[in-house]
DNA sequence: CGCATTGTTCACGGGCGTTTCACACGAGCC
DNA sequence: GGCTCGTGTGAAACGCCCGTGAACAATGCG
């Protein structure tokens, strides 16, 4: 019952998306993001956990069905991505699954090996 | 519950907004604002520290719903700064949100390099 | 009627947001 | 190894939102 209206608050971990009051907040700190991004991370939220298409987000964003070759979702999705690790540097918020969507879920980044990854 | 009836005094920093009373003091001293400059900042006041889109802010005060490329509020809200920054030169009162609207909420305005920027 | 004040609309310009492009990089396939 | 596909990433190009000043209309008052 609530697919239609994402005006819901949801709450992942320490980030808090309320749609009604254009809002979202991490570390109980506000986020600054433009309409777009808004809009974009409030379908993820809506659906935290379960992967989300990159045609369902265009759709429920942009409102048109995502055109061949478009990469508009990856770009904001990258946006959402640096915006909410200027805040949570050491989580993982937005999660990608080659060739299905993306996932929103903020968990701990475990750096199994953090030694040599900057060879 | 009290959103209908904006009636409520309001106090947000140096900023006192009793909309019963027609009266704004700032830093205890009165403004001198129109009816519409008035009723503008009431219902800005009475959500300070949220955002309040165009429309929103529109219906409130006009009655009627915003027209496409109508830009009352935004002289509106620009003759409010005018008028509050008369009494607080060094306080950001009305924050411009690019795409959602304006939020109320009186602080400081930090000039991080205030001493080298006019000379 | 002349003037002051307030309300409304218009036009210009800059900055920010949006869109698009180009290239990098890894995974899977032949 | 070369190839393609899907995605990450930076930046240019474009378009529009909004700040701003001012003209014009409406209202009130002497």
């Amino acid at each position: 019952m609530e697919a239609s209206s994402p005006s819901q608050t949801v709450v992942a971990g320490p980030v808090e998306v309320r749609p009604d009051e254009l809002l979202v907040l991490v570390k109980d700190r506000p986020l600054t993001l433009s309409v777009q991004e808004f809009r974009l991370l409030c379908v993820l939220a809506a659906r935290a956990g379960r992967i989300v298409t990159r045609d369902e987000l265009y759709r429920s964003v942009w409102g048109s069905p995502l055109r061949p070759g478009d990469r508009s979702v990856d770009v904001y999705i990258r946006k959402l991505r640096v915006k909410l690790a200027e805040t949570l540097p050491d989580h993982t918020c937005i999660h990608t699954h080659v060739g299905f969507g993306y996932r929103f879920q903020p968990e701990r980044s475990h750096f199994l090996h953090t030694a040599d990854t900057a060879r």
